[in-house]
Parts: C-alpha cells; sequence; structure tokens
RNA sequence: GCUCCGGUGGUGUAGCCCGGCCAAUCAUACGGGACUCUCGAUCCCGUGACCCGGGUUCAAAUCCCGGCCGGAGCACCA
C-alpha cells in the first residue's frame, strides 16, 4: 500500500516539473516583480520574465508587481502604445499583477531619497564630464567632487531641479568605493539631466534617476523579497546594495539568469526591431516573423504553450540557445485535436481530369478521429498545388485525397482517370495530394513567419467560418485564419 | 585588460548545496517500424551527454586545485 502511493506521487513528480524552490520564500509573504522597459511590446524574452514570476508568486501564494522602469525617455525611449501591451500580453499569458507601478510617474519619490542621501553625504554632485570620471574609476582615485558637503551639495540639488544647469554639466553619484575590486562598482550615476520630453509625463521633470537607482528604492519600497532578472544585472545588485547598507534596510534574494536566445530569431532587441519597422522591414510590431508576443497571438499559439516552453527553459544562469522546434511541440499537442482540416492549394496549377465518368460530391473528414466531415466537389477541372506537380514524374499514378486516382501526363499537362479507389501502387509511395475545385475555391494567403514571406493560392470555401481560429491545411502547416470574407482569406502561418 | 558567472546527449533541462540507489531524468530532435486516403497525429523500438587534467575518497556529474571554452558587466541604457 505505501509503495504503491509512493509510485504515485512519483510519477505525478516527473510530470509536473516544478521550478526550484527560492531561498527563504515563505508562504503568502512573496513579493515578486516584473520590471520592463516599455520601449517596445513584450518578446518572447520579456515573457520569460513575465511567466516565471508569475509561476512563482503563484507557488508561494504571493504578490507581482508590474513596475515600468521607463526612466530614460531619450535612449531608450519608451512607447506610449507599449505600456498597454504589457498589460495586455500579461493577461493573454494568464499572467496577474497585484499592482502597476510608473516609476516616471513617482519620481519626486526618489527625489525625496536622493536629498536624505545627499545629507547624509552618501551621494554628491559631480562636475566631471564622462571622460574626466572614467579616469578617476579606472585609476580607483576619488574624483574632487567627491568631498563636497552636504550644504552645498543640497545647494547643487536644487539648482538641478530649479534648471539652472545644461545637461551633461552635473550627475548625483552615489559613493561607493573607489579603489572596489570592480570598476564597474565605483561612484555610480543616480540622477542626471536629460532635456527631452517624456511620453508619459511629458515636461514635467528635467532631472531623471538612473535604473539603478529608482529601481533600489522601489523594490524596498514596494517589498521586494525576491529578483529575478537576466545576468546582465548583476552588478545592478553589488551597486544597489550600498544604498540599502546607508538605509539600513534589507537586500531582496536575487536570482539571475542568462540570455535566451531563439535559433530563428537570433539575436534581436527591441530598438533593432523598431528600427526595421521603420525601415520598412517588417510590416509592424506583430508581423508574424517577430519574435514578440503579439505575433505569436496573431499565429494563434496558446498562451499555455508558450508558457511551457518558456518554464521549460528553467532558471539557470547559463545562457540558452533553443529551437522554436520546442514551443511547436507544446502548441502542437494543444491545437492538433481542435483544428479542422482543410486544403490550401498554394501556386495553384490547373489541370483537366480526362475521362472522369461524372462529376461527385466527396466526404472528407474535417477532424481527426471526430467523425465530422466537410463536403468538396470533385469536377473535371481542378487545381493542385505547384510544388505537386513540379514534383510528378510522367505516368505517375497520384491519388486526389478521398475523391479519385489518376495518371499524371505531363506533356499533355492533364490527368487520367484511373479510378474511384485507391490504388496500392500509390499506398505504397504515399503519393496522395489536395486538390480543388474550382467551384469550391476562394482566394488565399498565407503570411509566413519569415520577413516578406507570402503563399498565394485558393483555399476550400469550407475554411471561410472558421475565421479567427486556428485550422490545418492539410499537407501544409496549421495556420490562423485572420480574415474570412468572400473576397479571400487572409491566414497567419503558425506552424507545420 | 579588470570583475563576476557558467560548462550534463544535436537542443533545452533534472541531478550538483547534503558524494554511493546516476552505465544519469524529462522534453524536443533524429533514425527505424506499425497505423492513417495529410509530409500531421497516435503507438512501439532505437540513437545519443557528465569540457579536460590532476587531487581527496572504499566511492565523484556531484567536493578541491589547475587549464580550456563560453557568457555577462566595466554608460549621465534599461
Amino acid at each position: 500500500m505505501v509503495t504503491s502511493l509512493a509510485i504515485e506521487e512519483k510519477k505525478e513528480e516527473k510530470k509536473e516539473r516544478k521550478l526550484p524552490e527560492l531561498p527563504n520564500a515563505e508562504k503568502g509573504k512573496v513579493v515578486m516583480r516584473f520590471a520592463p522597459n516599455p520601449n517596445g511590446p513584450p518578446t518572447l524574452g520579456s515573457a520569460r520574465g513575465m511567466v516565471v514570476n508569475d509561476e512563482y508568486v503563484k507557488m508561494y501564494d504571493g504578490q507581482l508587481i508590474l513596475r515600468f522602469d521607463d526612466t530614460d525617455p531619450r535612449t531608450k525611449r519608451p512607447l506610449l502604445e507599449a505600456y498597454d501591451w504589457y498589460i495586455e500580453d500579461a493577461e493573454w499569458l494568464n499572467v496577474k499583477f497585484d499592482r502597476v507601478i510608473y516609476a516616471s510617474k513617482r519620481i519626486p519619490i526618489y527625489y525625496d531619497y536622493i536629498k536624505e542621501l545627499l545629507k547624509m553625504e552618501k551621494a554628491y554632485p559631480c562636475f566631471c564630464s564622462r571622460e574626466e570620471f572614467k579616469k578617476y574609476r579606472d585609476a580607483g582615485i576619488e574624483c574632487p567632487h567627491r568631498n563636497t558637503t552636504a550644504e552645498e551639495a543640497l545647494e547643487v540639488w536644487e539648482k538641478m531641479l530649479s534648471g539652472e544647469y545644461k545637461e551633461g554639466e552635473v550627475v548625483i553619484r552615489i559613493k561607493t568605493d573607489m579603489k572596489h575590486k570592480d570598476p564597474a562598482i565605483r561612484d555610480w550615476v543616480a540622477f542626471r539631466i536629460i532635456d527631452c520630453d517624456h511620453p508619459l509625463v511629458g515636461n514635467e521633470y528635467r532631472v531623471y534617476p538612473t535604473l539603478d537607482f529608482e529601481s533600489a528604492i522601489e523594490d524596498h519600497l514596494q517589498g521586494v523579497t525576491h529578483i529575478i532578472r537576466g545576468k546582465d544585472l548583476i552588478d545592478s545588485e553589488r551597486r544597489q546594495k550600498y544604498i540599502y547598507d546607508y538605509f539600513g534596510w534589507e537586500y531582496p534574494v536575487t536570482k539571475h539568469w542568462g540570455r535566451v536566445k531563439i535559433h530563428e530569431f537570433g539575436k534581436l532587441s527591441t530598438s533593432e526591431i523598431r528600427k526595421k519597422i521603420e525601415k520598412g522591414e517588417y510590416e509592424g510590431w506583430d508581423d508574424p516573423a517577430l519574435p514578440t508576443i503579439r505575433a505569436f497571438r496573431r499565429r494563434g499559439f496558446r498562451a499555455e504553450a508558450i508558457r511551457k516552453f518558456l518554464l521549460s527553459l528553467g532558471v539557470g544562469e547559463n545562457d540558452v540557445s533553443v529551437s522554436l522546434k520546442n514551443l511547436y511541440a507544446e502548441n502542437r499537442k494543444l491545437i492538433d485535436k481542435e483544428a479542422n482540416r482543410y486544403f490550401f492549394v498554394w501556386d495553384a496549377v490547373e489541370v483537366k481530369i480526362d475521362g472522369l465518368p461524372e462529376e461527385v460530391t466527396v466526404k472528407i473528414p474535417t477532424k481527426p478521429e471526430s467523425g465530422e466531415f466537410r463536403v468538396l466537389r470533385g469536377e473535371k477541372t481542378v487545381f493542385l498545388s505547384g510544388d505537386d506537380w513540379e514534383r510528378f514524374k510522367d505516368g505517375e499514378l497520384v491519388r486526389l485525397k478521398d475523391f479519385c486516382t489518376v495518371k499524371v501526363d505531363k506533356e499533355n499537362r492533364v490527368l487520367e482517370f484511373v479510378s474511384w479507389e485507391m490504388s496500392n501502387e500509390v499506398k505504397k509511395g504515399k503519393n496522395i495530394v489536395h486538390w480543388l475545385s474550382w467551384s469550391d475555391s476562394v482566394v488565399c494567403v498565407v503570411i509566413g513567419d519569415k520577413p516578406r514571406l507570402k503563399w498565394g493560392g485558393f483555399a476550400e470555401k469550407n475554411a471561410l467560418k472558421d475565421a479567427g481560429k486556428v485550422v490545418q491545411f492539410e499537407r501544409f502547416a496549421f495556420c490562423r485564419i485572420e480574415f474570412a470574407s468572400d473576397e479571400g482569406i487572409r491566414a497567419i502561418y503558425t506552424h507545420p
């Protein structure tokens, strides 16, 4: 009895592999956050952040915060629409946020804290140029501004706010240790002047905090207990800890993961995508050739498949380079049972069937094992896919699926009727192709998953009723019918 | 260059903290077969990995040292 129970448990454990436990995590007390810069819509990469954080929070009955780290209106300028895209895509991915925070709307709060640090002489205004400071940093020497008194510092700070300094003239640095063995940690910038309107808050501020500062304060304010983020931010922690020490706060538990590279997309940053869209290389943020969540939604992927795929990547610190085939496999498991099957004839070739005794109506299974059928007319003239026609050899026997068996006459570009029945020869060679009569056809274009890749041809009219759904075009691929009318069908390539 | 981090089959992952039950998990990919009037699905079967070299130990994927390879950071970007 005991043994069998143990076996059962083991089996379940194997099926539902969970994320590794978080250190020091108490049920009901975990607070995590996902902090993107909305300079574009969420991609698979950002979705990983959402999904894994969400999964942990669900695991521990905790809370998840969405925080927009949008404190640079110039270099990584936020995109106004993207704020909502994050919320929409998260919802679609079944990621639940307990609250949403916009850093750019909370700048005065960060001012209060830096003032505190200036008073404590743990921060100082620095008038060095970047180049000058780099020299000090590399040499491990303190810059002359470092021993500014609190009084002077506060005075400079007020002048910064009131606009007496130009952009680039002065920054506020956090005192760390100019002899720290890692130069990246030495006195880092917490505030700088940026004369540029912000998409969300306009011209309200010109003194902006850096990510490191804003994030440090905000994590504490929101009571974040655990942080999971990319390893590119690993030094952030070491920098931010100084502030935590000065204020006597406790730093959250952190975990970092490596970069994800998808074979099919290569390395594509949000800003690169943006440029390519502007240049017209992509049609928009939801171009099916793009790794954005919006594109995957458009292609008809299931959120559950994306979640599983992302979770299967684990939370290790090494970089992963993975193929989308894994995602396809997950998604296929979900859609295969539900997708209706239809014929889609691409690069259509029109051919006559010589000697067809009569035109008939044929029944073809719509869904495997469901007993549902669709009806097509078998007429004297049919369309075949160009690929198939090219492949055929003269005199070859071919089965028009569920219709009739024919012999190919390449020279005269016709098919000779052989029989209604399937022949063994055809069966062995698996020479079964899809086809379409004129009266059942509707113009169809399928937008591919590579830039500018498209297939044109005819789809069967039966597919018209599946607008919005994912179907399988037999012997082609799964596709989502995005638009359907008597004029034609536009479908988006999902995956094979 | 400096500072960190990592290296398990083609790919991703579990195991590593607390050495033995690990001739190493799961998924995907690939190969073969069965079934099917789709190049899909399903069902069988199979292929295939602990970076290298030392050390500790009765015993190492797991601990220690060295090497090699890969990655990240060193911005008034996030």
